[in-house]
DNA sequence: GTGGTCTAGACCACC
DNA sequence: GTGGTCTAGACCACG
């Protein structure tokens, strides 16, 4: 878990940290069970207030992808969304909107934005792949 | 001129203009002079306060990336750099990915997910055939 | 709106919050679209710190409750719960447990813990009619 | 005795015990004079620390309600002022709004929540079987 | 040692 | 004026 925060982009800390960690748990690299660098220490690394990583663990706890157990510390979930099918096609289609808008001032078109996004989900599958069987 | 703003996502509305602006303009979408929206009518189409839509335009004045003639408009100024294909594909992909992980976290699996990106391309095809010949 | 906190109970104050407006918002006392007192008089009345009437909104909004409009303040949600319906049923399970735990402490036997329950039920109804038509 | 801990709930775990054997023995389901469960076996049975399970059998000596006899255990003391019936369906009360709260803002209407009350009431009874009868 | 709550006070984005 | 983020530092519950 190596986390990289950017104090300039306006972006907060706490939710650079929240994207990141997602990010390792849909890569692979934090696998579910795994305990999550205890908030003290991580606070210390990174240069940034104690409370400000348990602002990022807590908001990962409220979205179901870590649990937090008081006196032992923080774990990835074995991932299950709880919603309903219509309000994660929602969700995730303000990202996917994003993307697209995104594509749109880039001047990407449509064929190549389908290639691209198949080309990453092949990343994403290589890397999921390699972390469960790391020979 | 396509603004799409998340209220959400912690990222303060003036900087994801000024992002998009930019994106825009690096890659040919908006070409030099070309003249941007006035402020009244973007602010009311976007739902936001006028001084938001003023912060930005500020922000890209300071930054070089526009020039406001007072009494005339804001206009894109020469370009020095477009951004080449990888840069514009490395940029893009940044978002993508950020869509996989969403859709990994709320357990939306491939084909669901190329589904669904289908469909919001078609919107925003729609969207944007809506806009070129408007009633 | 009134709200009254135990500093002795070992109940986190912010829970103690986000209890009290959610079950203000299931008798009716506030209507969806109804906005909330604001965090900063709001923590000087309760002569709290403005951070934790902050977190108790913070976690109101994270259970889509109610929704924060920066620069505007903070407004009840019209509700809809977004989870699965084995997740509600498994959520409710746990506070129909902690009743039924409670009876059993109480001495209080399965028909008139029944009868209590249905009684409670009718005194909410009554209030949320009452709510809606308060002639 | 049967004590449920609700590990999440932000009240302290020895103050859950505390609250539940004082209601036990205030209704007449601890008799004056009865022995507690020793802390130890307490302990693994809840899965909690042994320090906790101490902890809160000295919050009730302190309190008056049990004696503990080095060497022999803890016994519930003669007990002052059992709740009369009023006393005691205003605290289950609390309980069940509690639940109807949680319902509310689930979207479970009366009759699925009338169902659960009895599906988990029949758990508990089957519990309860097992206990006096375990194989 | 772990995570969680609370206070006090500063600064920012937005209306 | 509104809510949101971050820091600094204290105290608590739990293992």
């Amino acid at each position: 878990m190596l986390l990289q925060l950017n104090f300039k982009s306006g972006k907060p800390v706490y939710l650079q940290m929240v994207d990141q960690v997602k990010a390792a748990a849909a890569s692979g690299a934090l696998q579910p069970g795994e305990s999550l660098p205890s908030i003290r220490p991580l606070a210390e690394q990174l240069r940034v207030n104690r409370n400000t990583v348990a602002k990022a663990y807590a908001e990962l706890e409220s979205q179901g992808v870590i649990e937090s157990l008081p006196g032992k510390g923080c774990f990835l979930k074995a991932n299950g969304s709880p919603f309903k099918r219509e309000v994660r096609q929602q969700l995730l289609s303000e990202e996917i909107d994003a993307a697209i808008v995104q594509a749109h001032h880039l001047q990407v078109g449509r064929e190549e934005f389908l290639k691209l996004v198949d080309q990453r989900l092949d990343v994403f599958e290589q890397k999921r792949a390699k972390a469960i069987s790391p020979a």
